[in-house]
DNA sequence: TGCCGATGAATGAATCGCCATTCATCAAGT
DNA sequence: ACTTGATGAATGGCGATTCATTCATCGGCA
């Protein structure tokens, strides 16, 4: 009774601790950028000392780290599982695309975080690629190569180039809804990218 | 006679360390990041003492923002000078498109400074969407509005989303190249882009 | 049940190194 | 001698990290 008593309420707490200093810190990175943030920052908003973050965390890097594994960990399952029962290629890029954004669009400090602290230095971008970003374009690449199989898309183009350039161009709608001062919905944009990047620019 | 003499010796010798300074920041920035820079790098990199930088620039910071202005400047002008004799729309997007990986991809610690460090601070980037960017968007953009209006481009799709389309795809090319270990030329993957761009994916 | 020492999570003030910036001083040119 | 650009050692502040201390909880024991 007692064990349990003490695992139902010690435990998680130690959950919820280290997920409310990961919250704290997606916020006061988001808002003041990963150098100009101070760890007894994150401490305040998270609620707790600033010695209890180095109960949870070896460093102020080790944060930023886990903000993003944990993000991209999760991007990853979900997308994989959402594609798991679409058979044609060209639905598969349209819920991966629809997936990307609808999840940056829905939580803004995770998006900035995403797209502008991760890249303030090469070291993380490292990271970020060989770990997320390399596996997201694969994800993108072989739905397209599928496709290339199946017949419906362009064969004369290289399919990991073709990822870049999907990629690039939702990158761009995420950074630019984080940068504008308008408030309109990320998510919806995946479809004219997608248009775009199926059917072409030019005139019929 | 003397005071030529003393312009053509002291004169250039003040752009020379201004200069120096510049290209000086522009590498350490690249290989450390702007954070992790010291000024006293920056000096001796340039080959000046630590207080000669400051008789140049304001701050640390006022250095990065002169990396920016004079590269955002010089390229901006450099594109409409090459568009001004061109009339068909696709070769203009051709030639925006060519010019930006041939400039990032002629000079690897500029592009570094451009594709990463700027990015590393909402503040930074505020300012870089603010003065340069929004400027090469709309260069993007007129070049496809016209094409519209000639008929050229599809006219069911909105031209600032277009822009930046487009814009991010490039974007995404520099990104990555940057981040390769693999050495390849930057400014051919121009071509593969603009190709999709214009004609898209799905097969014909 | 009620007491006691042990445990370890949590605290936050103090430390310690770092680095942007300053400025007293120097040297070269006039 | 005076002006002016240049120097680089010294300063001052900042902030990540540490660690001595507190305190709540727990298990063993009478």
């Amino acid at each position: 009774m007692r064990s349990v008593d003490s695992l139902s309420s010690a435990r998680p707490q130690v959950a919820d601790k280290r997920e409310a200093i990961l919250r704290a810190a997606t916020q006061v990175f988001a808002r003041n950028g990963y150098f100009n943030s101070k760890v007894a920052d994150i401490a305040r908003v998270a609620g707790v000392a600033d010695g209890t973050v180095y109960l949870y965390f070896k460093s102020k890097e080790e944060i930023l780290h886990s903000i993003f594994d944990k993000s991209v960990g999760a991007a990853i399952a979900e997308c994989r599982q959402q594609l798991a029962d679409v058979t044609d290629p060209r639905e598969k890029l349209r819920r991966i695309a629809s997936l990307h954004l609808e999840r940056l669009g829905a939580d803004r400090d995770l998006a900035i975080v995403f797209q502008v602290e991760l890249r303030g230095s090469t070291k993380f971008m490292e990271e970020f690629s060989a770990a997320g970003l390399a596996e997201y374009l694969r994800l993108i690449r072989e739905a397209f190569e599928e496709g290339q199989q199946a017949g419906l898309f362009r064969r004369d183009i290289n399919a990991t180039v073709v990822a870049k350039i999907l990629f690039g161009a939702l990158d761009e709608m995420a950074t630019n809804w984080i940068l504008s001062k308008r408030r309109y919905k990320l998510a919806p944009m995946s479809e004219p990218v997608l248009d775009i990047f199926l059917n072409g620019a030019s005139a019929r």
